[in-house]
DNA sequence: GAATCACATTCGCGGATGTGAATGTAGTCT
DNA sequence: AGACTACATTCACATCCGCGAATGTGATTC
């Protein structure tokens, strides 16, 4: 069934998921690997019930899977693929910064890189 | 000034402009070459104040451009690469079908792919 | 087993978005 | 000029989304 052109609802819905700014810096920030929500948090500088708001969105989108060590979770990038397509949208954008902009989220990022107590941020803070 | 990732939320805009199945299928339309308002208003079987708001969207977005001949106003890509992105950006929508998918406007295709008076029409109801 | 940590989930509110109805506007025709 | 066509714009209402607050869950440590 859905016999007209049913991929329109769903490619609409894939882009709604991605169409916030916290989200996008998400996946960018999984693109270097794997990385632990506290990690993100720390970053991300919001609360960790809007972080995990996010992730979860991302995960109905089957674009990220976790992986649980101990009481961490880690997310990945669940297709490979996303991050190219991402970065062949990015250009466009800029051309449509005169768009209205109405909302704008306006994503606060921690200066300092903020670090956290996984491993990750230990190694890197030497 | 915005100092730290600018770009996220304007990104994140053009996200949204793209995340709706009437748009989405209107920039699919110009694929093949500019295309009347009529005309689109014919095969999406949608009101005509309804697709003049999606298109006034994708020219805010700076996606499409127009150019008046006579009473009509036909529109064409503005961007080349959008499609292609879009393309790009399809199997991962595949991918994310299990999604909640909440909305859902259901965008109902007109069957017999209406016909305009625009010339286009014309030519292809021979 | 009680406390704690890291993360997930639910609920409710405010702001943003989509759509129908009505109206406005520029161009064409007679 | 008046009527008509093709399209744009505005307003109001219903719906959806993001966020804060509160709560739940599973694993760890003492």
């Amino acid at each position: 069934m859905d016999h007209g052109n049913p991929t329109l609802e769903v490619q609409a819905q894939l882009l709604r998921t991605l169409a916030h700014p916290a989200r996008l810096y998400i996946l960018q920030l999984l693109r270097s690997g794997e990385v632990c929500v506290c990690h993100i948090q720390a970053v991300l500088g919001e609360r960790q019930a809007t972080i995990s708001q996010h992730l979860m969105a991302l995960r109905a989108a089957n674009l990220v899977r976790t992986r649980k060590d101990g009481l961490r979770v880690f997310y990945r990038i669940a297709q490979p693929h996303l991050l190219e397509a991402l970065d062949s949208l990015r250009p466009l954008a800029i051309g449509a910064a005169g768009a209205t902009a109405r909302r704008a989220p306006r994503l606060r990022l921690m200066p300092s890189r903020g670090r956290c107590t996984c491993p990750r941020c230990q190694a890197s803070s030497a």
